[in-house]
DNA sequence: CCCCGGAATGTTTGCGCTAACAATTCTCCA
DNA sequence: TGGAGAATTGTTAGCGCAAACATTCCGGGG
């Protein structure tokens, strides 16, 4: 017995006495368990109420072997994308009665993609979804041990992992095919880092759309990093080529810094340019001026992962064999203002 | 015995067998006990990685009674200044060995907070950070039975609870002072929903400024939600009035909407009317023109939350009464190209 | 040479819970 | 009215670990 007796937290056993039963009983009232008469089940619960009982997770879990916890592994959560994928997540999560735990990753390298697994691991996740959208990262992801269920998310469709993905080749196709439906010779393209899986798709389904269309296909602009910072700095040089007339940017960040890079070049948009960007952050429709974009639903991103996750748990419990689920979502085009027929 | 024996995960006990130890010695090496021979340690090693052993962390809590995890609940993670800070703490829980779970509230009123916080609860969280801005939610907080640490981040320092926030006042009195000093008569604001704790601070700093300064006081415009949508819909009233030279706005969204509304009426930022925003969003830098802002280090007040969390949780566990944290953080003004001189 | 004291290791106990099994009550019909 | 069988409740046995206590080992001083 110890010495500070009073303030020790109810445990089952002091709920049996006070309601007059076994603590077997109060187990099966907690669960849910068929069988306890109603007037028995009232007690109980009335002696849990009078004492603020709250079931010990750890000693449920040592027995169940099951923690209802979930990880998540993201590179930059502050980015819109992580962050409202992260949020669909969770919200789903919440439903399924599932905790969530997040482990950010410092960088990109495979060490600390892994080393995030291992974090969670330790946690006894029973699953863990992956917002790492990178080749490095992907790759280090086949690495993982398969005793733990593993989806990614907005990480392209092309790897081997159970994934979760916007079209990002049909939704750079149908941007390129607006420009050039709008009258374009052709369409420049701010590429996103090379190292990311949506990147490169983006980048794919506009050259396959140009060639398809038999326009030529100008060389990329590379170097960008995603933010707005770059998309300024590589909008210097469209601002300074009079020959462009249509920029089709990786995101959204990188097609405000070039909207920008424009503007003090003085080159009006969509008069003398065209720009369209991706994902359609809740900015971008004020932009100057109001950007046309592909929208990506990060939300319904997360969610879906979630539930593929779930899928994946549920059939190793049940010992299913694991179904290699793979989720691809449209993205649709939000037509606004900064794309229009080319001047004359 | 169970059946499916041969692919149980390795507990302590088949460790010390390989190791030719007992159990016992296992768990010493693990927590790093003096008086363990090195050559024995070695074995014990050997083999935990022999066996790919992990200590089953159910079990070390129901003993220790400690989970090592932190909760925390944000209201919209989605915003970049929640984002943010929820980085900055996954990071720096990181460093002191604690696990992050997140709640996201699906609402803001009283009850959802509170179901947060039973939630988390529920996982046994040692301590939990609230990200969560609005009077409602700091209201609800104070009802939190107070056996959990708990610390408030970016909720203004007014609540009784331990808060690690920004000085709202003096950030906002650092934008007016600057408008005012560039020679404009006096400085409108674009206020943020009211139930937002900061919202009120800046709004108090602003006026307070204003006052001190004998300049006049106009109404300040309300019904913004921090979003650029709401910025844009307000900023038709400003761009409308010849009278407004300067405005202040909450938060940079707003502000981003407002510099849209203002370029539509064909009104010039800043030789017309000059914007200051609040918060240093990354895209601030490139808006058009580059927005003059206050910048806020979301990510530092990330960390000093965690580390006051953590302050509160150590005292708990020494048995020392909480000292009452509050920290508060000096935001700079980040001068770019949104505001000028009036014209005369 | 023996014994003492600390270092190193082992044994036992219990954390709070659920599953498995055992025991006790009801029901309802022959 | 007496059971058979179902419904309800109780008892026991771990889950895997760390703390408390018990034991063994070892080196050096008397």
């Amino acid at each position: 017995m110890r010495v500070i007796d009073g303030d020790r937290a109810p445990v089952m056993a002091d709920v049996a006495r006070i309601a007059g039963v076994s603590h077997q009983t109060v187990s099966r009232v907690l669960n849910d368990h068929p069988n306890v008469r109603p007037a028995t089940r009232d007690r109980v619960l009335a002696a849990i109420r009078e004492l603020g009982y709250r079931p010990n997770a750890a000693a449920r879990t040592l027995v169940t072997r099951r923690t209802n916890t979930l990880g998540v592994i993201s590179f930059n959560t502050t980015l819109y994308g992580p962050a409202s994928m992260l949020y669909g997540i969770e919200q789903a999560a919440k439903q399924h009665d599932y905790f969530v735990t997040v482990a950010a990753l410092a960088a990109l390298d495979r060490r600390s993609v892994l080393d995030a697994v291992e974090r969670l691991r330790d946690q006894a996740v029973e699953g863990i979804i992956v917002i790492a959208p990178q080749t490095t990262a992907v790759g280090a992801l086949a690495n993982v041990p398969s005793d733990v269920p593993l989806v990614a998310v907005g990480c392209g469709t092309h790897s081997s992992l159970a994934s979760v993905a916007v079209d990002n080749e049909g939704g750079a196709e149908r941007a390129t095919s607006y420009l050039l439906d709008l009258g374009h010779r052709t369409v420049h393209h701010m590429a996103g880092p090379a190292s990311w899986l949506d990147a490169q798709e983006r980048e794919i389904g506009w050259r396959r759309t140009l060639e398809s269309r038999g326009a030529s296909v100008p060389e990329p602009l590379t170097g960008g990093d995603w933010s707005a910072r770059t998309g300024f700095e590589l909008g210097h040089r469209i601002a300074r080529d009079p020959q462009i007339t249509a920029v089709f940017c990786a995101n959204d960040h990188m097609a405000l810094g070039l909207l920008r890079a424009l503007q003090q070049a003085g080159r009006r948009v969509p008069e003398d340019v065209s720009v369209i960007g991706f994902d359609d952050i809740p900015e971008a429709e004020y932009f100057g001026p109001p950007l046309t974009t592909v929208r990506q639903d990060f939300d319904e991103l997360g969610r879906r992962a979630l539930r593929s996750l779930i899928q994946l748990i549920d059939a190793d419990l049940s010992g299913v064999g694991r179904a290699s689920v793979r989720v691809s979502i449209d993205p649709g085009l939000v037509v606004r203002a900064s794309a229009a027929r080319p001047a004359l």
